[in-house]
RNA sequence: CGCGGGAUGGAGCAGUCCGGUAGCUCGUCAGGCUCAUAACCUGAAGGUCGUAGGUUCAAAUCCUACUCCCGCAA
């Protein structure tokens, strides 16, 4: 390494949720010329149906940096912008359009991808949660050239984290980090990595996650709900229904009893599974505040004997 | 104006429809029982019932406005 090795490079930066935020900040430490920064445009969310802005928006205009908020990248128009900017690279983290290959072109270095999970092995949208579902013991970052196809480009550089009891979430956070990292690890000497192309045979999809499937089954095994649980936590949440609520289980131990899967076994709500039995340490029922299963029993009444779906 | 639930001693809840002595489970404190205990028994402390108005002889409860928390939907 040479004292010239951190050259400032021209870059545009786009994202979208508070993934990408991490990135975004440490590429603006790290004193590169960010000259655009492209975001979904602000959405009707919340309730109410509020405008909100996305967590990158927030934070590109805290750095005071330009916003650029198109809705398709697919038109000449935004592409001739784009083109205009003159870039050396384009990093892209979880943004949610598609780049069209006029786009994927136009920077020297091309577009530079920060994907939550050890390529090739979960491509798409949510590879966190598809990676702890699957009871993965490890996943990771892994630092990619784009190209058309769905995360299918070459890999330039990678790092592995335990997966363990870690939720969606907190493995999330994490992982916004390591990727931060690595990629203005890559950008300050990207000659010192060479491009490895991803071997498509051992490749699989992360298919975006939904509400359906945070409904909690327990025909499933315990072990199986607890992956579950920690997939689905923070967001969606897994839940049941009991007598028309709707409670979601943040966390949840495995439990030594036994019974017809489903049943609420004792009065502190063990509740039988598949295989095995867990019980809820954080609860929420619909409208409450989360809260630890002591507090949940003081007040709440789910009798034992009760099948829960 | 997207739909809906909630705010009651330290915690979680009931009571609100049909105004009239503030209730339950847990925690805390004291005493008792016990070889002993997070167990059991007895007792005690602790609440302007989210805020501000209004109606009424009387409001946690009815009316109006507001604040905060949350679920759904997107």
């Amino acid at each position: 390494m040479t004292a010239e090795t951190s050259r400032k490079l021209r870059l545009a930066f786009m994202g979208t949720p508070e993934f990408a935020v991490p990135a975004l900040r440490a590429l603006h430490a790290a004193d590169h010329d960010i000259v655009a920064v492209y975001s979904q445009p602000p959405r009707r969310a919340g309730r109410g149906k509020k405008l909100t802005p996305s967590p990158i928006q927030e934070v590109a205009k805290e750095l005071g940096l330009t916003v650029r908020v198109p809705v398709s990248l697919k038109n000449e128009e935004a592409q001739a912008d784009f083109a205009a900017l003159d870039l050396d690279a384009a990093v892209v983290a979880a943004y949610g359009l598609i780049l069209p290959q006029t786009i994927l072109d136009a920077p020297k270095m091309g577009c530079l991808n920060i994907h939550g999970s050890l390529l090739p092995r979960w491509r798409g949208a949510a590879p966190v949660q598809r990676a702890i579902l699957a009871g993965d013991d490890k996943t990771g970052i892994t630092i990619m050239q784009m190209e058309a196809g769905l995360d299918t480009g070459p890999m330039l550089l990678k790092s592995r984290t335990e997966i363990g009891t870690k939720t969606a979430g907190e493995l999330t956070d994490e992982l916004a980090l390591i990727g931060a990292d690595l990629m203005t690890q890559y950008l300050a000497s990207p000659a010192d990595y060479r491009a490895e192309i991803q071997d498509d045979t051992t490749a699989c999809y992360a298919d975006k996650i939904t509400k359906h499937e945070a409904r909690l089954n327990f025909e499933q095994p315990a072990t199986a709900l607890l992956q579950h649980i920690r997939a689905f936590n923070p967001m969606p949440g897994a839940f049941f229904e009991y007598d028309g609520d709707r409670y979601r289980i943040h966390t949840a131990q495995i439990n030594a009893a036994n019974g017809k899967a489903g049943t609420v076994l004792s009065d502190d709500l063990i509740i039988a599974c598949g295989d095995g039995a867990i019980k809820p340490d954080i609860i929420q029922k619909a409208g409450k505040p989360k809260m630890t299963l002591e507090d949940f029993l003081n007040g709440a009444k789910i009798p034992i004997g009760t099948l829960l779906q």
